[in-house]
DNA sequence: TCGCGAGTTCTACGCGTCGTAGAACTATCT
DNA sequence: AGATAGTTCTACGACGCGTAGAACTCGCGA
């Protein structure tokens, strides 16, 4: 999977918090707020531009029967997350070895949600 | 945790498969070796720019003691992929429905190995 | 001790990606 | 048909990466 730029990322973050399809004034609206006095304010055709390179990477789709097209993220933010961590996995030539050192250093309450997870995945 | 470019991932792919330090001439070798027919013969010079930016970004130590200079891999492959991992899984807003999604989509296999890993886990 | 050669650092270029956005084009509504 | 909102085209500057020659440094052998 392709990688993210910054300005990137931050239009996917606001696509994947609401889940309407959103225009690209209202993803330059929600940019403008989310990083409030701090100043992100960028042009329409800016995120325009970012909005078709997100669809060229395969990340976002796009109705055009709308006029103002509505923009919506192909994967939900978890899938997303779970995608990147199997091509993480998948790089590694030893898998096991590698979940071995993650589970080792994960947090006591994740290791508690994944002997829930993996439960409820036997039980099914 | 930077990204790795092509030729990077490459040489670090070699100082992992080896652990003792390894020289510019030996990386180029290996390098060499690995892509056999294919072609990727790379200058020393290259090799030894690609080891100043792994270093600059923390992948590699060099000891400057000796006079070729011998490089090695600052984490193992798997502490890598485990720390790349839980990078990823940081990134998200929701952990545990990352974590859910991720459980949902390994092997039975990989299922199998992480209840065990989790199970010798609270053992400990 | 002095220079040679292996090894290292410096510098640089070309290409690709990303943030950025104006200019040009298109569609819609009145 | 014209104004206007929306979209695409084009472009530029910065930066990362592959690539490697040029310049420099250091230790060894004469």
């Amino acid at each position: 999977m392709a990688s993210l730029g910054e300005l990137e990322r931050s239009v996917m973050e606001v696509l994947w918090s609401r889940d309407a399809g959103l225009t690209a004034n209202d993803l330059r609206d929600a940019l403008a707020l989310r990083d409030g006095e701090s100043g992100r304010a960028v042009a329409t055709t800016t995120v325009l531009t970012v909005l078709s390179r997100l669809e060229r990477k395969g990340f976002v789709t796009r109705a055009r029967e709308t006029r103002p097209h509505q923009y919506r993220a192909l994967l939900t933010r978890e899938e997303h997350t779970a995608e990147l961590m199997h091509e993480v996995l998948d790089r590694s030539s030893d898998r096991d070895a590698a979940l071995a050192r993650f589970v080792g250093t994960v947090s006591a309450g994740e290791a508690a949600t994944l002997r829930r997870l993996l439960d409820e995945l036997s039980r099914s």
